[in-house]
RNA sequence: GCCCUCGUAGUUCAAUGGAUAGAACGUGACUUUGCGGAAGUUAAAAUCGAGGUUCAAUUCCUCGCGAGGGCACCA
C-alpha cells in the first residue's frame, strides 16, 4: 500500500477512536484528501479532513484538527509521524518519522522491478483500444498520440494489476468506402490514395490483383498488404506490441456478427425506415440524433455503425470489465453514438472513450498545422527517425491529451542538457556510473538497508521516490499520463541536487556510504520503472 | 447555428476544489583541487474577461471573447 493510504487509514482509525470515546458524535465519515502540499512548507503530507468535517460536527475546523492532531500523536506514538501541526484554515500537516522513511526505502530497494505496482485492478479485464488508422494513409503526427498514451496506460493499468489486452480494430471490411476505392484505384479505375508507395504495391501484386473478381477483392488485397506495413512500423517504430489485431472483415462480417447485431437490433424494434435507408433509433437513448445503418444504395451496404456496433457487443462477449477507446479529435462526434449504443447491451459506463487533441509541429520557430485536408502530412516513420523513439515518447506523454500541443522538433531532436529526456536518462546514467565505481570498490550493492543520513537533500530524494506508487495509482485511476514524465523529471531533479551535497561514495563514516548506495539503487531503479512504463530506455551509460 | 476540447510566465507545458500556481527553453547573476558540469544554486516573469457556487476556484456553473476539432447514406 502507499503511504498516501496508509496515512488515510490512520485518519480514519483517529477519527473512529474519538467517536468511540465519544469527543466525535458518530456519523459517515466523509471524503477527503491526503495530499503532498507545496513543497516545505506544510509538512510532507497535508489531510483537509477537519475541514469537511466541519459541516458535520458544526464545530471550528482548526479545533477538529487539533483533536485529531492529539490523537494521531498519541496511538501513532512517533512510529510513522514524528510530527502533526494544525494549520491555516484547519490543514492537519504530518511529518514523517525519519525511521519510517527509511524503513519505506528499505521496502522499496527490496521490491526491485515491481516497486509501484499494486493489485488495485484485481485481475479486472480491460479490453484497450488505440490506433486503429486505417490502412489505406501512413501513421501521421495526429496518431502518435493515440498510439503513445494507448500504450503508456495499458502499461500502467497492468502494473496495477488489471489484465489489460491491447487492440488495433483493423478497418479491412470489403463493403467499406475505402476498401472499395482502394480497389478502384489497383485496377486503375481511380485515384484515390494514390502515391508512389501504393503504385509499387500494385506492381508487386500485379499478379494477384489480376485474379481479383471486382474492386472489394482488389482493395481487400491491396489492404492486406498496406495492413502488413502498419504492423511492421508500428511495432518496430513505435515499439509498441499489440495482443491482437481484429479484423472488421474476418472477425465481424465473416463469421456473420454484422448480420447477427442487425437481426438483435429489429428484433429490439430499434431500427426505421425513412428516405429508402435504415436507420437506428439512437435519439432515444442520448445521441444527438438517429443514425443511418443501412445505406439507400441497391446493394444495401451498412455504414460503418452497424459493424461498430457489432465490434463492441463481441469485446463485451470476450468478458471484458471495462473497455477504453482512444480515438483522434476527429472522431469526437462519434463518442455520443457509441455511448448510446452501449445502452443495448450492456452498461454504459463499462464503455471509456478518451480523445486525444492534435499536433502542430514546430520547427526552427516556424508552426505548421498539419491535417489530411492540407495535404501536409508528417508521419510517424519521420518522426522517429527524425529524434528518435524515446524522445518522441517522451515529448508526446509530457502533455496531456487535451490540449492541442505543439511539437518542438528541435529541442526533441537536441542531444542535449536542453532535452527533457536526456536530463532523465542522465540522472540514470550518473547512478549507474556511481554503482559501478562503487562495486570496483569493494562495496556490496545488495547489502545494507537505508537510514537517512539528516541531509535535507537526502530526506527530500527518498521522499520522492516514495511518491512514485502514488503517482501510478492515481494515473490507474485517472488516465492523466502527462504526470509520469513529470514526475521522473522531478525525481531525476532531486537525485542531481542530492548528488551536488552529498557524497555517495567516499564519506569517513563508511556506512553512510553503504547506506546511500541503497538510496541511489532504489532511485535507480524507480526511474526504470517509470522511463519504462513510459516506454524510454534507461541507459546505463551516454 | 449546434456539439466537444483548450485558453496559465516571452515560448512550450504542469498543478485529484485547498494554504506561497510548478517546471523546461529563453533572459540575468553565481558554483568546480572529490563519485559523469549532459550538473547545481539563484533572480525577474503568468491563471483571457464578467458574474455565480464554496470556509476555500487555475480547477465547478453561466455568459462573453479567442484557438482547434466535429456536425455525412466517410470511418
Amino acid at each position: 500500500m502507499n503511504i498516501k493510504n496508509e496515512i488515510k487509514i490512520h485518519i480514519l482509525d483517529a477519527v473512529k477512536n474519538l467517536q468511540n470515546e465519544g469527543v466525535f458524535s458518530h456519523f459517515e465519515i466523509p471524503e477527503f484528501e491526503v495530499e503532498r502540499p507545496l513543497e516545505g512548507a506544510f509538512g510532507d503530507y497535508s489531510a483537509n479532513i477537519a475541514l469537511k468535517l466541519s459541516k458535520v460536527l458544526n464545530l471550528n475546523p482548526r479545533d477538529i484538527a487539533g483533536k485529531l492532531k492529539d490523537e494521531i500523536s498519541r496511538s501513532d506514538n512517533g512510529k510513522i509521524f514524528s510530527k502533526a501541526d494544525v494549520a491555516g484554515p484547519g490543514f492537519l500537516n504530518l511529518y514523517l518519522s525519519d525511521d519510517f522513511v527509511s524503513g519505506k526505502i528499505s521496502e522499496a530497494k527490496k521490491e526491485g522491478e515491481n516497486f509501484g505496482s499494486s493489485d488495485i485492478g484485481k485481475g479486472k479485464k480491460i479490453l484497450i483500444e488505440f490506433i486503429s488508422a486505417n490502412p489505406t494513409g501512413d501513421l501521421h503526427l495526429g496518431h502518435g498520440r493515440g498510439a503513445f498514451f494507448g500504450d503508456a496506460l495499458a502499461n500502467v493499468l497492468s502494473f496495477s494489476g488489471f489484465l489489460v489486452t491491447k487492440e488495433f480494430y483493423v478497418n479491412d471490411s470489403k463493403k467499406s468506402t475505402q476498401i472499395l476505392e482502394l480497389g478502384k484505384t489497383a485496377l486503375g479505375k481511380g485515384e484515390s490514395y494514390k502515391t508512389e508507395k501504393l503504385l509499387e504495391k500494385i506492381k508487386m501484386l500485379e499478379g494477384e490483383l489480376s485474379e481479383a473478381k471486382d474492386e472489394a477483392d482488389a482493395g481487400s488485397v491491396l489492404a492486406r498488404e498496406l495492413l502488413r506495413d502498419m504492423q511492421g512500423l508500428v511495432k518496430n517504430k513505435l515499439k509498441i506490441d499489440f495482443d491482437s489485431w481484429f479484423s472488421e472483415q474476418k472477425e465481424l462480417y465473416e463469421t456473420g456478427k454484422v448480420d447477427e447485431i442487425y437481426d438483435f437490433l429489429k428484433k429490439k424494434g430499434l431500427i426505421f425506415e425513412k428516405e429508402g435507408a435504415e436507420w437506428l433509433k439512437l435519439s432515444e437513448y442520448g445521441d444527438s440524433e438517429d443514425r443511418v445503418i443501412v445505406r439507400s444504395d441497391e446493394k444495401k451496404s451498412p455504414t460503418y455503425l452497424l459493424p461498430d456496433i457489432a465490434y463492441h457487443k463481441n469485446k463485451i462477449e470476450r468478458g471484458f470489465d471495462k473497455l477504453i477507446n482512444i480515438w483522434g479529435a476527429d472522431h469526437q462526434g462519434h463518442v455520443k453514438s457509441m455511448q448510446a449504443v452501449m445502452n443495448f447491451f450492456c452498461e454504459k459506463n463499462k464503455l471509456e472513450v478518451f480523445i486525444t487533441q492534435m499536433v502542430a509541429l514546430k520547427d526552427e520557430g516556424e508552426r505548421f498545422k498539419l491535417s489530411k485536408r492540407t495535404g501536409k502530412i508528417v508521419t510517424m516513420e519521420w518522426l522517429v527517425d527524425e529524434v528518435g523513439i524515446d524522445s518522441a515518447r517522451f515529448f508526446y506523454l509530457l502533455k496531456s491529451i487535451d490540449t492541442q500541443m505543439e511539437f518542438d522538433l528541435a529541442l526533441a531532436k537536441e542531444q542535449s542538457e536542453k532535452n527533457p529526456i536526456f536530463y532523465v536518462q542522465y540522472a540514470h546514467a550518473r547512478i549507474a556510473s556511481i554503482l559501478r565505481k562503487a562495486e570496483e570498490e569493494g562495496y556490496d550493492l545488495d547489502g545494507a538497508g537505508y537510514e537517512l543520513s539528516g541531509k535535507e537533500e537526502e530526506r527530500k530524494l527518498a521522499l520522492e521516490i516514495l511518491k512514485f506508487p502514488e503517482v501510478i495509482e492515481n494515473i490507474a485511476e485517472l488516465a492523466n499520463m502527462q504526470t509520469l514524465p513529470h514526475y521522473t523529471l522531478e525525481l531525476a531533479r532531486k537525485f542531481h541536487s542530492f548528488y551536488a551535497s552529498c557524497r555517495v561514495l567516499g564519506n569517513e563514516n563508511k556506512n553512510i556510504d553503504i547506506s546511500r548506495i541503497a538510496l541511489i539503487k532504489s532511485a535507480k531503479q524507480t526511474l526504470k520503472n517509470a522511463l519504462s512504463l513510459i516506454g524510454v530506455s534507461a541507459p546505463e551509460k551516454m
